[in-house]
Formats: structure tokens, C-alpha cells, sequence
RNA sequence: GCCCGGGUGGCGGAACGGUAGACGCGCUGGACUUAAAAUCCUGUGCCCAAUAGGGCGUGUGGGUUCGAUUCCCACCCCGGGCACCA
């Protein structure tokens, strides 16, 4: 314990963060140990889109899940909390149809940057392990997962409608259109366009990916990614169509109410289905295809309007119910979907709402078949959709509906007319990007053998980097001839190579695991490794990414695991979702100006306070509003712990001591540390932080009276650096030598507690009458009941409120509380 | 419409069913300073009162309980997600 009056001097961040950062790195203080015999804890935040700048935001999503990381790494485990970059893009090669610089240098000033931006948050990266997307190193596993999903049958290319973005000039995924039909990245509306795709065949996963229960995740994500899967289970039953002498004798109908099958009164088939044609009579041909053309050429808008009517036209044909033996009119409508269950709804207008719309429009029989309780007969004025009593149902009548359902199935499988089956919303996951900024899909289109996978050793399928950008939006890769002619590797003869590009949520769906092993060349990650690193423990970031990101993540681990390259079930056990930081009550945005810029507020403060701030904001899943006053008050706080910290501590040797008050001291440092411990452990830093303020707020006091023994008060500080020191690194780095301990801090132990120094001896009893708060007493925990009683009816105070009443009773909650109550 | 969150001082926010408002911001007053800034000390939910004390208070209305911000029911408002999925 070494005198400090040597460095009584002004807190001064900016010299004291860059010394400690080029020291950290000097001395690979956070280099990875594999071969530690502790037990591993790996933490990862979703890494960064090269977008140019680390904002506020990811200060937001990353000082606090480094601080966790710190805090793990001090509670024994051995830490992996690596970071990279996210480096594929659309605004990449924007950029460079805007102003003509290349995507890649583009994006490699934007890491640049962001890279310094990073180092100077002084979080515990290994930069050794970075890992960047956009790299040949990387996007060659990107292909070779690719070439394995290929061959597993989990890849294919299709041709269909899918979400086009005529803004990006590209399709997209189901999950990547938001609300109101928008594109994910730009909020364009997209249409539908018939292109070639690849597709991942994620629908092979749907069950599997509805099962939560090896997941620690919010309940939220979990019920998002259910409601996107969209499990309905029911029937499909065939209609009778022999009539029409087709190829097929039935027209399959899914329903999940096969106990209103009696109420059938019509058949709806989605416009683009593909008996459409066969079914429809001469005569009603032309209006038939008039209808198909006018709702394929409907804009999105249109289709958008939130009550829009249901329409439909009548093929003119009939099938039969063949539960009932009754002739059923066809009609195609639009609000029967293709895409989802068999394109072909059975019509039920007493029992759902939209049948029921339509058949008013077009003048169909409303049957009831499900009798609401008090029913006598009367029309419905809207369609019943709850349960009731079968009615008109044959031999089901007089059952309730419930149980009908069950037993309708059943009879409908016995006779051949259906089967049970499950439906899924979730549809396959479209990869194909028709743009030059991603990874090339590695397939080779041969005239002769067809669809050909780039041979292993062919790998990577190198990105051009002469390619040409051109402002109508055209893959620059359709252009480059040097790129798409290509010999078939099965037959020699030439060939083309497939000029889409992948998905860039393909690149994050694996990049947790090649973290495991960066540089690893073999193989996109190192066996023995993932066995000793994965699954990652705790994953990090934002809600948004719910039916994106995770879920295509959840997926490849599966279909990887499948395939036979990696041995557990979920890529990311534990989720932990940050809120939004906010400024002046609104999102962040340059529209809006109120952009918070980190960069300004660390050369100001130091990053060790804007760390804090950040944390002390609010609840971390909650988000907060960043205050330019707000932040003063953590500036102030860390001078104060600098000052109280810099003190000579020699002042309190040879006094006046009080074994009392030094035995208050350990205690309240005793009962901090596990506080602050239990606090950090659940991601709770602003009432961590708070502990803390109570603990130097308390310490300044204390050291006024300077009637304690200088081991307990070294102890007290030594504890609260501690503490403090993975909520900020550098100040507690500093503060630490200059104690006289040995570097580094951060490999030091988070302090420990004692249980029984924990307990108060004496505690404040809080006296109620009537369950309002009268009096407090201060009294020692082994007080027995009878005795409290009796302190309690002899105080003045409660004197007064019971004066004169009828004592009914008292509860008396030991340690804690008296309750008398009078009448 | 359905499914999740959330409504607490002037503000951000604390509170195993047990003293509501910890901690911080802001503001009062004071110390230091020629002065300001910075820093330190003091007070700070609202109303009445000089103090003591009393009353009222966690979106609204009910309920359970000795006691409710916390549990239950109904409703209102805000944020997010889903929404012709048969």
C-alpha cells in the first residue's frame, strides 16, 4: 500500500484511455486463451453493417455486452467476445453508382473508420480474430455452405413470383418486406415479378424451428417467430371434380374448420391456380381471364387498402361435396392465395367473415351450421365464428363443434375424402440477390449437364473487381463477360456462370461460428474448436432482427447440423434484446438533426463515462433518451471516483478508531459487491451504476470521520475499482497501478462477499397503523415479538392513533414491519 | 382486429406484496471566486402548516389483502409486432 499523493492531479480521459488501449494491445491482454482450463463463456453482439459510423446506437448495443463479457471473464469463465464486420451490401455499391467509388474501397474506408471509432470504446476485442464478410477468406465458405446445402437437397433454384424492389433492383425474401409491402432497406413498395431464384428450403424446418425449449430467449422473439412460421393444423379435403374429366378427380381444399364443412355453399380458387383454365366454361373464358389479368396487374397499392372489398368471378363449374352429395359453384377470387395451403379455399359464409362478404356480394346461400346458443333460426347479419352446436350437419348434428371437428376428421379420412394435415405461413428463404456487392452464387449453367456446382477446389468464385456500375441498375456481373463465360466443369464445353449474388443474411448466419476459428482455411470453422466454443452462450442486439437474422441463423445450424458439420441444435442459447436509444423523444435520424455523435462526447468525457452513461440511462432492454445534461452527472461521478480514489490514505492511520464504524464499513462494502454482482449478472448496469453512486456517496462520508482502520477503507476502494472496471475499463485501469497493484485489472476477480458479514445488527422497524406508516424504531433482529409489542403501543406517535381504539390485531413481519389494526 | 411490452415527481428512472420516488438530471439556497465556469454543502412528489404534524399521491374504475406501483377483473392512452394465412 503505497502512498498517493503523487498523483493527486486532474482526471484527464483522453491521455489516460489511449495509454491504456496501446498497452492493452501491446500486451494482448485480450487475446484468447484455448487452451484454459476454465470453463468457456462465449458473448457475442450482432456485429456491425460497414455503414461509414459507429453511432450512438451501437455504442449502445456494445459498451453494455462488453462490460457483461468483462464481467463473466471476472466471475471465472474464459471469455470469446470477438466483433467484425458485416460487409456486403446494397449501400456499398450505391455509393459507387452515386459517385464512382468502388464498393470495396468504399467499404474498406468505412471499416476504417468504424475500426478506430471501435478501438476507442475500449471494449475487450481480440482484433486478431475479426472477421470481414466482404473478404475472399470469408465469402469462400459463404460458397462452400452453399455448395453443402446444394447437395443436401436445402438449395434450389425456382422460377416464381417473388418481392421485387424496383428501387434496389432486386428480390427479396418474405421476411426482408415489411409492413405495407415495403422493401427492408429502402421502404420502396415491391412488386411481384416472375424471375429465376435460389431459394434455401428453411420450410423443411418449420416444426423444428418452432420448438423454444432449448432457447433462453425474450418471450417476445419467440412468439414473432412463431406468429412468422404460423402453424395452422386442419384438413384437406377433396372436392369432386370427376365431372370434367380432368387428370385429376378432386380439387384439395385446406381448412382449419372442417366442423363447418356442411356449411359449404361454394369453392374459391386463388386466380393463378393452376386448374383455373380446365375448369372454367366457354362462356365464361373471357371474364375469367379479364379477372386474372386485372388482379395480377393490380398495384400493390391497391391491393393494400385496408377494406378492400372480396372479389371474385364464377368459372361457371361445379364440383361435388362429396360428404353431402350437393353441387357446389367454383369461383376465382382474390383473396385466395396461391402461395399458402392448396390455392383453394372451401366457401363457408355462416362461419367466416370474408365468405360471408363474398357471398353477399354474389348473392351465395348462407348455411348455418354452427348455432350460436341462443340462436332460433334467424339470418346472421355477419358470420358467426364462434363455437356452438352443430346444425344441419347429418348424423354430426347436436354435437358441440369442438368435438365435432374432431370426429368430422376422422370420418372424412375413413371414407377417402381427405386427410389431416399442417400447414406453414413460413415460406423458403429467397437468397438470390441480382446484385453485384454480395457473394457469387457458386453454380455454373451448362447447356448440356444443366445446373452445375463450382467444383470445391474452384473456390472462391472471386467477385470482378473491374466491374462496371451503371446507373440503370443492372448487375454489373451480367455485363462482365470475363466473369459469366465459363467452361463446364463436367463436359468442358462453355458455359455461364450464375451472376446472382447471395442474400447478405447468408453471410450472417454462420459468421458466430467462424469467429470460432477466423483464419481457419480448411474448412469454414475448426471442428475441435466449434467443439469447445459453440454454441454462443449469450447473443446480443436488437428485436428487429427477430424473423430475419435469427431465424436464418436457427435454420443454417440446423441444416449444418444435418448435414453433418456441426453437433448441437441452436446457434445462440442465450438472446438478450437492447432497447433503442432515443433523442429529444425521437429516433435518431440526419432528416430529423438530432443525431447524438459518440466521437464528440468521448474526447470530451472519455469513453469510460459514455460507457456508463449509457448504462445508467435506463433499463437496457428498455432503450432511453440520451441527455447532454444527463451525462454530466457520470462525468462528475467519475471525477469523484477518481478524487476519492486519489487520496492520501495515510490520513487515517494513528486516529481515533471506532470498531463499530469500521465494522459498517465492511459491511456496506460486503453488501455492495453482491448487489453490484448480482445486478451485472442479469445486464441491470443503471442500478448497478446506482449502487455504486450509494457506495461513493457513503465513502465520502465515511472518510470524513476517518475513525476506521486504512485496510478496511483500501478494501472498500480496491472493491469499488473492481467493480467498476468492466463498466469502465480505463479510468479502473489506471486507478488500479496507481494503488499499487500489479497490471492488469482486467485480469483480476470480481470481489468477493461474505454472507454472514452481510447482516445489520440493527434493523428499522416500520410501525403501521391501519397500514399506514406512523413510526420507526430501530431495533436489534433478535427482539422477540412480545417485547416489540410492547415498545411499539408505549411510542407516542402510535399512541395517538390508537388512543381511545379497539386493538383488533397485529401483524408483525420480523425485521421488517408492525402492523396494528385498530377500529 | 389480434399478440407482446409499457404508463410512477419538472425530467431519466428505483422499489422479494411491507417506509413509493433509490441513483442521476434539473431547480432552491449557501460556500469558494473580483466575477463566471467548475467544484463542494443544503433542500427538493403535491397541498395545508413556521416547525411538529396532517391530507393526497404510481393512467382510470372496481376487487383480493392487515397492507397493492407490485396480484385479479374491466377500461383508457403510448410503443412494438402481426394482419385476407382459409
Amino acid at each position: 500500500m503505497t502512498s498517493l499523493s503523487s498523483f493527486d492531479q486532474k482526471y484527464t480521459p483522453g491521455n489516460i484511455e489511449s495509454k491504456w488501449q496501446k498497452k492493452w494491445s501491446k500486451d494482448l491482454v485480450y487475446k484468447v486463451d484455448e487452451n484454459s482450463d476454465r470453463k468457456k463463456w462465449y458473448e457475442l453482439t450482432m456485429f456491425p453493417y460497414t455503414s461509414g459510423d459507429i453511432h450512438i446506437g451501437h455504442w449502445y448495443a456494445m459498451a453494455p455486452s462488453d462490460a457483461h463479457a468483462r464481467f463473466m471473464n471476472m466471475i471465472g469463465f474464459n471469455v470469446l467476445h470477438p466483433m467484425g464486420f458485416d460487409a456486403f451490401g446494397l449501400p456499398a455499391e450505391n455509393a459507387a453508382i452515386k459517385g464512382g467509388k468502388h464498393p470495396k474501397s468504399y467499404t474498406e474506408s468505412n471499416m476504417h473508420n468504424m475500426r478506430r471509432q471501435l478501438k476507442s470504446m475500449g471494449n475487450m476485442y481480440d482484433w486478431d480474430r475479426e472477421i470481414v464478410t466482404c473478404s475472399p477468406e470469408y465469402y469462400k465458405w459463404n460458397q462452400w455452405l452453399f455448395l453443402q446445402l446444394y447437395e443436401a437437397g436445402l438449395a434450389y433454384r425456382d422460377f416464381a413470383p417473388v418481392n421485387w424492389c424496383p428501387s434496389c433492383n432486386t428480390s427479396l425474401a418474405n421476411e426482408q418486406v415489411l409492413d405495407e409491402n415495403r422493401c427492408e432497406r429502402c421502404e420502396t413498395i415491391v412488386a411481384r415479378k416472375n424471375v429465376n431464384q435460389w431459394l434455401f428450403r428453411i420450410t423443411k424446418y418449420a416444426e423444428e424451428l418452432l420448438d423454444f425449449s432449448k432457447l433462453q430467449w425474450p418471450e417476445k422473439i419467440n412468439i414473432m417467430q412463431s406468429n412468422w412460421i404460423g402453424r395452422s393444423t386442419g384438413v384437406e379435403f377433396n372436392f369432386d371434380i370427376s365431372e370434367h374429366n380432368l387428370p385429376q378427380e378432386t380439387l384439395t381444399t385446406f381448412t382449419t374448420r372442417i366442423d363447418t364443412v356442411f356449411g359449404v355453399t361454394f369453392i374459391v380458387m386463388a386466380p393463378e391456380h393452376h386448374l383455373v383454365k380446365s375448369l372454367t366454361i366457354q362462356e365464361k373464358i373471357e371474364e375469367v381471364e379479364r379477372y386474372i389479368e386485372h388482379s395480377s396487374n393490380q398495384s400493390e397499392l391497391e391491393r393494400l387498402s385496408t377494406e378492400k372489398e372480396k372479389t371474385g368471378v364464377f368459372t361457371g363449374s361445379y364440383c361435388i361435396n362429396s360428404l353431402t352429395g350437393e353441387r357446389v359453384p367454383i369461383f376465382i377470387g382474390d383473396y385466395v392465395l396461391a402461395s399458402y395451403g392448396t390455392g383453394v379455399v372451401m366457401g363457408v359464409p355462416a362461419h367466416d367473415q370474408r365468405d360471408f362478404e363474398f357471398a353477399k356480394k354474389y348473392d351465395l346461400n348462407v348455411r348455418v351450421v354452427i348455432a350460436p346458443d341462443d340462436w332460433e333460426g334467424q339470418d346472421f347479419t355477419e358470420a358467426f365464428v364462434e363455437n356452438g352446436k352443430q346444425v344441419n350437419s347429418g348424423k354430426f348434428d347436436g354435437m358441440k363443434n369442438v368435438d365435432a371437428m374432431e370426429q368430422i376428421a376422422n370420418f372424412v379420412e375413413d371414407e377417402g375424402l381427405g386427410n389431416k394435415a399442417t400447414q406453414y405461413r413460413i415460406r423458403d428463404w429467397l437468397i438470390s440477390r441480382q446484385r453485384y456487392w454480395g457473394t457469387p452464387i457458386p453454380i455454373i449453367h451448362c447447356n448440356i449437364c444443366g445446373t452445375v456446382p463450382v467444383p470445391e477446389k474452384d473456390l472462391p468464385v472471386l467477385l470482378p473487381d473491374d466491374a462496371e456500375f451503371r446507373p440503370t441498375g443492372e448487375s454489373p456481373l451480367k455485363l462482365k463477360e470475363s466473369f459469366v463465360n465459363v467452361d463446364c466443369p463436367n463436359c468442358g464445353k462453355s458455359a455461364s456462370r450464375e451472376t446472382d449474388t447471395m442474400d447478405t443474411f447468408v453471410d450472417s448466419s454462420w459468421y458466430q461460428f467462424r469467429f470460432i476459428s477466423p483464419n481457419f482455411s480448411d474448412a469454414p470453422f475448426d471442428k475441435n474448436l466449434l467443439d469447445i466454443w459453440g454454441p454462443v452462450d449469450q447473443y446480443t442486439g436488437g428485436a428487429e432482427h427477430a424473423v430475419m437474422h435469427l431465424l436464418y441463423a436457427r435454420f443454417f445450424t440446423k441444416a449444418l447440423r444435418d448435414i453433418g458439420i456441426l453437433n448441437f441444435d441452436e446457434p445462440f442459447i442465450r438472446l438478450f434484446n437492447q432497447g433503442h436509444i432515443i433523442s429529444g423523444a425521437h429516433k435518431m435520424s440526419k432528416s430529423r438533426g438530432n443525431v447524438v455523435a459518440p466521437d464528440e462526447f468521448v474526447e470530451k468525457y472519455g469513453a469510460d463515462t459514455v460507457r456508463c452513461y449509457l448504462m445508467f440511462i435506463g433499463p437496457w432492454s428498455q432503450g432511453g433518451e440520451w441527455s447532454d445534461d444527463g451525462i454530466k452527472g457520470m462525468w462528475r461521478w467519475m471525477n469523484r471516483v477518481w478524487n476519492i480514489t486519489s487520496r492520501d490514505f495515510s490520513k487515517l492511520d494513528n486516529i481515533n478508531l471506532s470498531d463499530e464504524s469500521d465494522m459498517k464499513l465492511v459491511r456496506l462494502t460486503n453488501q455492495t459487491i453482491k448487489s453490484v454482482y448480482e445486478d451485472l449478472k442479469k445486464f441491470k448496469f443503471n442500478t448497478s451504476l446506482a449502487i455504486l453512486m450509494q457506495f461513493t456517496n457513503d465513502l465520502n462520508a465515511i472518510w470524513e470521520m476517518k475513525n476506521i482502520k486504512r485496510e478496511t477503507w483500501v478494501k472498500a476502494i480496491e472493491s469499488l475499482i473492481l467493480m467498476l472496471s468492466p463498466l469502465a475499463p480505463h479510468i479502473t485501469e489506471e486507478m488500479w497501478q496507481k494503488l499499487g497493484n500489479n497490471f492488469s485489472i482486467h485480469g483480476q476477480k470480481f470481489p468477493s462477499w461474505d454472507e454472514d458479514l452481510l447482516k445489520e445488527d440493527l434493523i428499522t422497524l416500520v410501525i403501521q397503523v391501519n397500514g399506514r406508516v406512523r413510526d420507526t424504531m430501530e431495533i436489534s433482529l433478535e427482539t422477540d415479538e412480545s417485547e416489540i409489542n410492547q415498545l411499539v403501543l408505549n411510542s407516542t406517535k402510535i399512541k395517538k392513533h390508537t388512543d381511545g381504539k379497539k386493538i383488533l390485531k397485529t401483524i408483525y413481519i420480523k425485521g421488517k414491519l408492525i402492523n396494528i389494526v385498530v377500529r
